[in-house]
Formats: structure tokens, C-alpha cells, sequence
DNA sequence: CTCATGTCTTGACATTTATCAATCGTACTC
DNA sequence: GAGTACGATTGATAAATGTCAAGACATGAG
């Protein structure tokens, strides 16, 4: 593994309260592997055998019922995914695939949970690690339960907006069938919702957008921060 | 406080395991408080300032978005709720309300998180209790977003129906109006899910309920355990 | 270049869900 | 007992969302 990645790796606050000694003991066993795009790394019901920590690239979490797929979310770097599955020893709920050639740290998860009982400092840092992913569930709960696809298609729109530097127009990171699952509705669905906001100055070229109004959207979007802020 | 009542909560998974010292440093702050029903007992938004474990009773957790309100869960004894919000020191994300008289503990919010930066046993049970939590709101994201109103519904039942004891009638415990909520949908669309499950062998008659045909709603209800298994 | 593939979009239609209104029934108050 | 309030149900209608089908467009392989 290169010292730079070591770096990121231990820039998570999940890692960077460790004792040194407990964060080389955690990165012993573990190894950096790459993937292709497209690949599935866990299935959900399958057993919890390794912490994802995803240094580069994207990973889709995502799950079935019905015959359906629904997309959950998408994890970037840097950051771990299927935490709670590897805590609890369980089966994984959600399964995982690369959206694009991605590095992921993969650790054992008895090692993980080892170390939560040997060095409190990650324990601690792990509760709050935990909390923050729980609140951001509730968040994807509620926008679900409180808005419908439109409402959601412009407070994706608007939280793009917020995170972009320039004034340069929103570039979408991912494919609108993805973004449509995501949102919890059909690829045929997510074009008419961009349609319907385009009377509220939302220009839409391929993955190209342009927000003309924005306090028209935002009007209609009724941002909370109880659902649209990551920090809270 | 009585006996029995320390003896309750000294059972939860999250205090089983806490040193006797510790567990009197987190009762000695605090108190156990009488609610009559329908007590607005946390409003979202507000800041963190107890931790509440539900002793007696029944507590709806809920929010608001775009003048909507939606049912989240329902907290029964013995258990905590808005934990994740205490241990971040944030805002509450959801409100919480009693359903009946109720009794709850509350704990002050900042002896929460002393207790877990003192005791690591504490802190392992709460890693535990937090990985447990987060996985039910997965489930709850994925029955939404997976499944139909009907199917919700269906899965509802049978949940009721594998909890239940001997082989009598089903009784709800919760009013349709809130089930309705709970379930994402208008009581109106309730009781039209509710004709819609006749065929497969759901007779209802106010809050009674029989089911006559458990392979048929089975069958319908494609139950998983990755979504109605409360163990996993 | 040409073909093949897959995404995106649009239209027509079906299904699901919500809204509005009216009614019934029950429980509670006075 | 009469009146009131509220939950539950039903019908009519509207809105939202999904499904099916067709075509436009871009991309990469050969």
C-alpha cells in the first residue's frame, strides 16, 4: 500500500483516533485490492466477512425484493461501507457493486472487532461513525416517506448545487438510471420530472444542468436541513 | 424509582453489561417521569437534551416535511429512542409523541456520553445497540422502497401474526389511522389494501383480524428475512 | 465506417395512490 | 338520551407513478 493511501486511510475519523499501534494491527491483515467497474463485491444475505473502505472509485449499495432493485446509496471515497453487517456478524443487507475501477481497503471483520474491544479511542470514534450513518438513514427515510419524486429530483438538484465550487453549471455524477433508482422511481419517470421543473429554470443537457431560478427550485424543493444537511 | 423498574432497564442489552458503578452514575441524574397519552414529548429540531427509555407505554415517532406528516416507528418497553441524536450532541431528527400513559426514563444527555468515554463496556454495548438500530432503519428504507402499499401491508400482518402466541385472532395494537402512516400511505388506501387482501383469506373486523389463508398472503407478501426478520 | 449496444426520451396507456366528500358507527360528554 | 367528536369506510375523481413500445442519440467494437 502507498503511504499516501495509509494517509487517507487514517484521515477517516473513524481511524484517526487509533492508537498507532492498533491502527497497524488493524491494516496488517488488510489488503488494498482493485476492482473493475462493475463488479459485485458483496451480495446481500451473504456473511459479513470484511470492512469495506473505499480509497478510490465509487461503490453502488443497493438491494433486492420482489424481482426489484432498488439503489440506497453511493459510497465515495474516502469512506467505509457495510459497517453494521460486520459489527453485528451478520449477513449483509445490501449488496455492493463498483460503479467505476475502484481501490478498496478490505479488513477482516473480526479484526474490526477485535479492535473495538482492545482500544476504546475507536470504539468511541465508531459510535460516532455509527450515529452519523444511522441519522443518515432516517434522513433517506423521511425524504422518502415526506416527498414525492419531484420534491426529491430537486433537492438532489439543490444539494448538487451546494456542493459544486464555481458557477459553472452541475455536471451529474452518475447516470440518470442510476440517479432514478436512487431517487426511488423510472428512468421514464426521472425524464418527466426534469421536465416538470423546467418552469422552474432547470436546464437539463445530458448530464449537463443549469439552475436559471434557483429560488424558484428551492421554493418548490422545500429544503430542510432535517433532511438536507449532511453535517447535522 | 422501583426495584423492578431498575431491574427493567438494568435488562436491556445496551445496560447488561455496565459496571454497577456505572450504571448508578447514569441513573443518579436521572428520572423516571409519568406522560399521559398523546404528550408531544421531543419536537425535530430541538436540541438532543435526554436520552429516553421507554419503561411503560408506547411512543410514535414521527416528522414533518412540506406540511406532510409520516409515522417512522413505534418504541415499546423496554427499549431507547433518539439515541444516535444524543451521542452526536444534534438535533433531534425525529419528533416523538406518547401513544398511551406511558413511562419513560430520561437520562441526561450529556451523561450519556460521559459514561461511554469512561466505560468501554458501555461503549461496546452501544456499538452494538447503534449497528442494531441502524440495520432496522435499512430494512424499513428497503420495504419502502422495494414493495407496493398492499405488500406492506401484507408483510404487516404476518409480522403480527408471528409474534402472536396461540392460534386466536390477530388484534392491532395501533389504530389504522397510524398504521396507515407507519405503513406510508392515507388511511383511505388502508382500508381499500385491507379489501384488496380479502381474496387471500384477511378478514377483518374492526381491530380483529383473521387470517385464513397464511400460505396465500405468503405468497403474496414475498417475505424476506433481509426485510422482516427483526433478529437479523 | 458500420454495426451493435445501451441509455435516454417521448407517447400512449394502465395501475397505484391521493384527495375530496359523504356516511356510518362508536365512544364520550353533557 | 341527545348531541358531539372522531375514526373508519366507501365512492367519485384527480394526481402520481409504472409499464410497454418506439425512436433518438451516443459510444465502442470490429
Amino acid at each position: 500500500m502507498r503511504p499516501e493511501d495509509l494517509d487517507r486511510i487514517r484521515g477517516l475519523p473513524l481511524f484517526s483516533a487509533l492508537q498507532p499501534e492498533c491502527f497497524e494491527q488493524l491494516m496488517e491483515p488488510s489488503f488494498l485490492q482493485r476492482f473493475p467497474a462493475a463488479v459485485e463485491l458483496v451480495r446481500e444475505g451473504d456473511p459479513a466477512d470484511f470492512l469495506y473502505v473505499i480509497v478510490d472509485g465509487a461503490v453502488e449499495l443497493y438491494a433486492h425484493a420482489n424481482g426489484r432493485e432498488s439503489s440506497l446509496l453511493i459510497a465515495t471515497p474516502v469512506s467505509t461501507f457495510i459497517l453494521a453487517a460486520v459489527l453485528r456478524d451478520a449477513v449483509y443487507l445490501m449488496s455492493a457493486r463498483t460503479l467505476e475501477a475502484s481501490r478498496l481497503l478490505m479488513i477482516p471483520a473480526e479484526v474490526v472487532r477485535a479492535s473495538i474491544a482492545s482500544d476504546s479511542a475507536f470504539a468511541v470514534a465508531m459510535i460516532d461513525e455509527l450515529a452519523r450513518a444511522f441519522r443518515s438513514v432516517i434522513k433517506l427515510a423521511k425524504n422518502h416517506k415526506l416527498r414525492t419524486g419531484v420534491e426529491r429530483l430537486a433537492n438532489y438538484l439543490l444539494q448538487l448545487d451546494a456542493e459544486k465550487d464555481g458557477c459553472a453549471d452541475l455536471v451529474l455524477p452518475i447516470e440518470k438510471r442510476l440517479l432514478a433508482s436512487l431517487l426511488g422511481m423510472t428512468p421514464e419517470n426521472l425524464s418527466r420530472a426534469f421536465a416538470t421543473l423546467r418552469p422552474y429554470g432547470v436546464q437539463v443537457e445530458g448530464s449537463l444542468i443549469r439552475l436559471t431560478r434557483i429560488e424558484d427550485l428551492r421554493t418548490l424543493a422545500k429544503t430542510t436541513p432535517l433532511i438536507d444537511d449532511p453535517r447535522i
